[in-house]
DNA sequence: AGCACGCCGACT
DNA sequence: GTCGGCGTGCTC
């Protein structure tokens, strides 16, 4: 006899799993719908899973009976299921119970403890307020009316119009998801969106404590709340009917995850709006290339509104011609700031750096460099030590050159803890320093001004410059090393060096000015930068990555693998096959990097001139690559 | 032989 | 994630 489809479903479990078939019993089929909350059996326990859908497999042996489902409506909508099978299939080799682990936190299949209470977000009064012309945001109020898809590129002026923005095209009693790149964010933007969503409003992100995050999802679930403020994890939140999908600040690297599975929040954000029919905005002050290069194909929307700000003045110092009286410091920079200092106003030097300095032999020239590694090892004065950057690996500093045996080190090039001492020299004034270990020691401040302890010198590095947010502006800033960005190997180093510059002047009074201190003057980013010219950035690094055919004109996937079985030959045969009658195809590597364990890792880039090639690439190089165990294959796809 | 430990693969 | 299976190596 034929089995009724319906005693068997597939379940998934947040784990690193595909779907499991298993039966249902018959009380329990009327609720056995996909997105259903289930518990089952698993090995020897009861775990708890989700229904997927249709079973796959119901010949299988050893099938077990679910023992039971909770709640009487699906945990996970339709959209959202159709979401989760996209991203096991783009992102390659995700399985499909990772993403699930993915998009719910692990409270929603785990029982809780007593609801404890953490900090809670801190409404903060704007005092700043942006004029906004509601016509141009007319698009926007248009498609969220006709329940449309449509995604807008919002070019905005400031990173107050992004907020504000908000305010005025927040659907009254519709449901809507706003990310920010950081936690950070959430406390500038919450005051905006309370003042229109009031107690429809909830936050999620991974600050929050586990109950915390339980009673926002649980307000979540029930609709208590529709109006979900977070970081890359809300782009999950299980309302219903989306109608709005913010990405503030589209442009920053903090949506993409690191770890685990590797996504892109900005992307996901775009194909759940796809998949819900809502609107999908995103927006910055530098939108990403692959955004501005969408709006351009007319994929994306573009909204510019004409609002004048005014901005510092950005100048280009050619270190090649200007005078250094201390190193990594031109006369003009140490002008600019003494003027400033007198005003009293504060200013900030950045410095992407860490530690003392490198260390060269005067007599071979040779400077230390990492053992492993083999890139050039950090000195670092506080505890007479080397260190490297790149795998971590710390040693005693040496008396005398590796190299030729001679006691002539000497300290070549700057970081930090160098810069401290010459703008003590320079100035006569302590610094205030902040680079990661201060933050690792103290709590991240909210506002600046909280720490300056009456300092009108800050150094820090980058971390500087992309974490604190203060409330009163600096007199001048200036970036001493501005080169180290631009001659990173990534193709989107150009991109990533004028969005961090352009972010400074954000904290610049208007009347202020920013210095860029660089050997390298007539860059292209640095000529549209003194303009402000973004829009001219963008033409020329879009030829250049056409030229090159970087995305956004190919589709890059990033494989690294470790173990015991890696094997240079088989994997070079299997680029060999791979690469056999595939003209749009170029595979770059194998590089062979050293792990932080000490093991080799393989590095593969994957470049297709299709996603669909670049599937279809990738997919065929595992299986090939899959024929010996022991390797830990990942895939990062547009890495 | 007896067992502790760690690694690996399977889980319906 | 979490369990059992199995190999390695140490101890009685």
């Amino acid at each position: 006899m034929l089995k009724s489809i319906m005693e068997f479903v597939d379940v998934l479990f947040p784990i690193n799993l595909g779907p499991l078939t298993y039966k249902c019993p018959t009380h329990l089929t009327s609720r056995a719908l996909p997105g259903m909350l289930v518990s089952a059996p698993l090995k020897t326990q009861i775990t708890k899973g989700i229904i997927l859908g249709k079973p796959s497999n119901p010949e299988a042996k050893g099938i077990k009976t679910i023992s039971d489902i909770h709640g009487e409506s699906p945990l996970l909508e339709p959209p959202l299921l159709k979401l989760l099978n996209w991203m096991a299939d783009y992102y390659i080799i995700a399985n499909k119970g990772l993403v699930l682990k993915n998009m719910l936190p692990q409270e929603t299949f785990k029982k809780v403890k007593a609801r404890s209470k953490g900090k809670t977000e801190e409404d903060k009064e704007s005092n700043e307020i942006v004029e906004i012309d509601e016509n141009i945001l007319s698009k926007i109020k248009e498609s969220l009316s006709k329940r449309e898809y449509k995604t807008f590129l919002v070019h905005a002026p400031s990173p107050l119009y992004e907020s504000a923005m908000i305010t005025k095209i927040l659907p009254q009693g519709k449901s809507a998801i706003i990310l920010v790149p950081e936690i950070v964010h959430i406390s500038h933007t919450l005051p905006f969106i309370k003042e229109i969503a009031g107690e429809r409003l909830c936050v999620l992100h991974s600050g929050l404590s586990k109950g915390q995050r339980s009673e926002a999802m649980e307000k979540i679930i029930s609709g208590q709340c529709n109006v979900v403020l977070g970081t890359r994890m809300a782009v999950f939140a299980p309302l219903k009917n989306v109608s709005l999908i913010s990405v503030m600040h589209e442009h920053n690297s903090s949506y993409r995850t690191e770890e685990g599975l590797r996504f892109n929040a900005r992307d996901i954000a775009v194909m759940r709006g796809y998949i819900e029919k809502s609107a999908v905005v995103l927006s910055s002050i530098c939108p990403s290339i692959e955004s501005v290069y969408n709006s351009k194909r007319n994929k994306y929307t573009l909204i510019r509104p004409d609002v004048y700000s005014q901005r510092p003045k950005i100048r280009i110092l050619n270190m090649r011609n200007e005078r250094q009286p201390a190193p990594n410091l031109s006369k003009t920079v140490i002008n600019e700031a003494l003027s400033s200092i007198r005003k009293n106003e504060k200013i900030m030097f950045v410095i992407n750096r860490k530690g003392y300095s490198m260390l060269t032999c005067k007599e071979c020239g040779s400077t230390e460099t990492c053992g492993k590694c083999s890139i050039p090892l950090m000195f670092y004065k506080g505890d007479k030590s080397l260190r490297c950057h790149y795998c971590g690996a710390i040693a005693g500093s040496p008396e005398k050159c590796r190299r030729c045996g001679s006691f002539s080190l000497e300290p070549t090039g700057s970081g930090i803890e160098r810069m401290e001492e010459n703008i003590k020299k320079v100035f006569d004034i302590e610094p205030l320093r902040i680079d990661s270990n201060m933050l690792k020691r103290k709590r991240i401040p909210e506002d600046l001004s909280d720490i300056t302890e009456g300092k009108s010198i800050i150094l820090g590095t980058k971390l500087l410059t992309k974490r604190l947010h203060s409330s009163e502006k600096l007199g001048m800033a200036a970036v001493l090393n501005a080169d180290s960005y631009l001659n990173q190997p990534d193709f989107r180093s150009a991109e990533r060096t004028f969005h961090e510059m352009y972010g400074i002047t954000d904290k610049i009074k208007p009347g202020g000015s920013l210095f860029i201190q660089t050997r390298m003057p007539q860059n292209y980013t640095f000529r549209h930068l003194k303009n402000h010219d973004y829009a001219s950035f963008c033409d020329e690094e879009l030829e250049k990555r056409k030229e090159m055919l970087y995305p956004p004109f190919s589709k890059l996937a990033l494989i690294t693998f470790n173990g015991r079985d890696c094997d240079a030959v088989r994997t070079e045969k299997a680029i060999r096959e791979i690469l056999s009658g595939n003209k749009a195809l170029e595979v770059l590597g194998p590089s062979v990097t050293p792990t932080k364990k000490g093991e080799k890792e393989y590095s593969l880039l994957f470049k297709a001139a299709s996603k669909k090639n670049l599937h279809f690439s990738v997919k065929r190089f595992l299986e090939l690559l899959g024929s010996y165990k022991c390797l830990n294959v990942k895939v990062a796809i547009d890495p």
